[in-house]
DNA sequence: TTGTAGGCGTTATCAC
DNA sequence: GTGATAACGCCTACAA
């Protein structure tokens, strides 16, 4: 950038119109060694409080910003985490994103973010971009194309400290975050028992996928603990989207003895049933209930609203995070894998429970409302 | 970390259980300088084929990666972008953030995202730790709070790229990249003109943002334009916020002469101002149409579908990008500030037009559609 | 309490 | 075509 080699080595100019000041210019100004500057700056205790101030005051005078750059370089460690998601759109990557912006800024540390559009070779990509910038650290939500997990192998062998969240790696080889599915899956079955209903549908997602697994399976030992069939033909598999949901709910209407209450593993195939379901003349709840999965914001704005599970995703990034700067403090070695696991949250409303609630007021939470009534200019 | 003072100095592990393997490393093994091993790597032109193969052979053997940092500290330039924005929630930064990650991962960027929660000092600090982190260019999206803009001053002095997406700073000192606020209000309120609507109220944000203010200044211009009054009364000013909305129209039907249009500037607001409308035993559109603004998902869960205007998010990251990388490649200087206008698209629905559509099939796009279907294990 | 010097990994400038 | 060398800005033994 800007030239440093001013033909006068004395002082750096006293209104510096361009580049930044390094440690070694305002050595030169207080006429004291790199050192003593590097010492002060960083509060080391052999030096003296004079000296300190007279150099934090410099720094502030000259408006002094360490390159960070150097100092990993140096110390072979940066402030910098890197993170792998599928995309940053919807409710639930955003939302752990934020999360895991804030506890790691918190931390000191700034995060650098890259998407792998569910495709394996650019996840890949992105992790040896993430390599190259020498972070501290890697969070990574699979994508849903990864079969091969040799990439990550990869990084193990370099002593990078590595966290899966939400779409994790199975086994306990590997630290992860991940929502208890299973419970979510059981909760919403026996919430939906306990309403009555006896003949209780899933709309399930692609099994392949752990989280569509594990959801599937708690909605099984629901089921079971009521001493009630696993009856596949109530199962219907599909990608979870809206219009799915509505093909899913025609083919189970069109049963001999149709369901009574469903179970849907994701908010939008729920809301396309709760819509086929009013087509088709049904009352919701009364004569079908429904419940989704992951709190999507439409949930409060159907009508009726929909009952589904809360997903944590704050808290997700946040127990990423926790667990990513202690495994970087440790020093990498002699941290044995650990798996964090976060219980869901049964939102009830009123597609599942009948004149249980009125929707006719309630809020639907804007992320902006947070910071209404804010200072303002 | 792994120490790299074998006491052999002269090959490297060929089975490295860890640290990453640098150019001398690579030297070493062949035999040649490093001057050449970066040279090959960079493709330089004074390297011969044959040399150069056997370079590229090595560096993939022992999985070489750059290392950015030290590239960037000699050069003076890293390859890392930083965005500041207010929060990572809802469904507009997030877009945002989507369309520059994208834009800037095509360009060989990394992008290291801040938040500033919509305060001032955050920001701040959050420019400072960008600068700290030597990035090569900044993408602001203003906090609510921000009065003073000296900080940004501090970073063009510095001779940082920076650019400003939706909440910038006025005038054309900056480079911006903004939406036609005013547009998407005039496009609204002519709709609802268009409809037959004569007395047509507005629920407008916060005026110290110009946002509020040019989707406001939009909605007076369709009005004179049609040869009607700007009428105080049917504007009420508030925050925005769902139950906001609902109070505003409370207000606005104790009116005297209520109105049969409404464009609220904020899907919230106009969210709850159609709810609170049909509590009133209102039939929307019928005696009241109502647009809102933002494009927010549940515009199309809410029945009837509400009529707002789309943002053009992802293009916005687009554009800033674009413009953040010309600022960069042009070598800071001699570039004068510019600012893009994007085009707001009015995305006409069941809240403002009666009987034009059956909402019953609207499908609601969840970000991972775009995904199903791909190969999977 | 302070200074000297070497090096982190890369690249630019010379010289051969 | 290739090599030696000196930075970039910071940190940290080791000396003084």
């Amino acid at each position: 950038m800007a030239s440093p080699k001013k033909t006068e080595p004395a002082a750096p100019a006293p209104t510096p119109t361009g580049s930044s000041v390094s440690m070694a210019d305002l050595a030169r100004e207080l006429g004291v060694s790199m050192t003593t500057i590097s010492r002060a700056l960083s509060d080391h205790h052999s030096i003296g409080p004079a000296m300190k101030q007279k150099v934090l005051r410099l720094a502030k005078k000259y408006n002094y910003q360490p390159n960070r750059l150097a100092s990993a370089l140096r110390k072979g460690k940066s402030k910098l985490l890197g993170i792998v998601v599928p995309y940053i759109e919807g409710r639930f990557f955003p939302s752990v994103v934020h999360g895991i912006e804030t506890a790691a800024s918190k931390a000191g540390y700034n995060v650098i973010i890259c998407q792998s559009n569910e495709d394996m070779a650019q996840e890949r990509r992105n992790l040896e971009s993430l390599l190259s910038a020498q972070v501290a650290g890697i969070l990574v939500s699979l994508a849903r194309t990864t079969n091969d997990f040799r990439h990550f192998d990869k990084l193990r062998n370099r002593g990078l400290p590595l966290v899966f969240f939400d779409r994790v790696v199975e086994g306990d080889a590997v630290n992860a975050v991940v929502l208890d599915d299973r419970e979510g899956g059981y909760l919403s079955t026996r919430h939906l028992l306990q309403q009555g209903r006896r003949r209780i549908a899933h709309l399930a997602g692609p099994q392949h996928l752990n989280i569509y697994k594990n959801r599937r399976q708690g909605y099984f030992d629901a089921l079971r603990e009521a001493g009630l069939p696993a009856d596949e033909s109530l199962v219907v598999y599909n990608d979870m989207a809206q219009e799915q949901g509505a093909e899913a709910l025609r083919q189970l209407l069109a049963l001999p003895n149709p369901p009574d209450g469903l179970f849907a593993a994701g908010d939008y195939a729920a809301l396309g049933a709760l819509q086929e379901a009013q087509r088709q003349g049904l009352r919701v709840p009364e004569d079908l209930a429904i419940t989704g999965f992951s709190n999507e914001t439409f949930t409060l704005v159907a009508r009726p609203t929909i009952t589904t599970v809360d997903q944590r995703c704050e808290e997700m990034g946040q127990a990423a995070v926790r667990l990513l700067l202690e495994m970087i403090d440790n020093g990498g070695e002699g941290f044995s894998p650990r798996q964090v696991v976060l219980r869901p949250e049964l939102v009830v409303r009123g597609s599942s429970t009948p004149g249980d609630e009125d929707d006719s007021h309630v809020a639907v939470r804007n992320p902006a409302d947070k910071f209404v009534g804010s200072p303002v200019a």
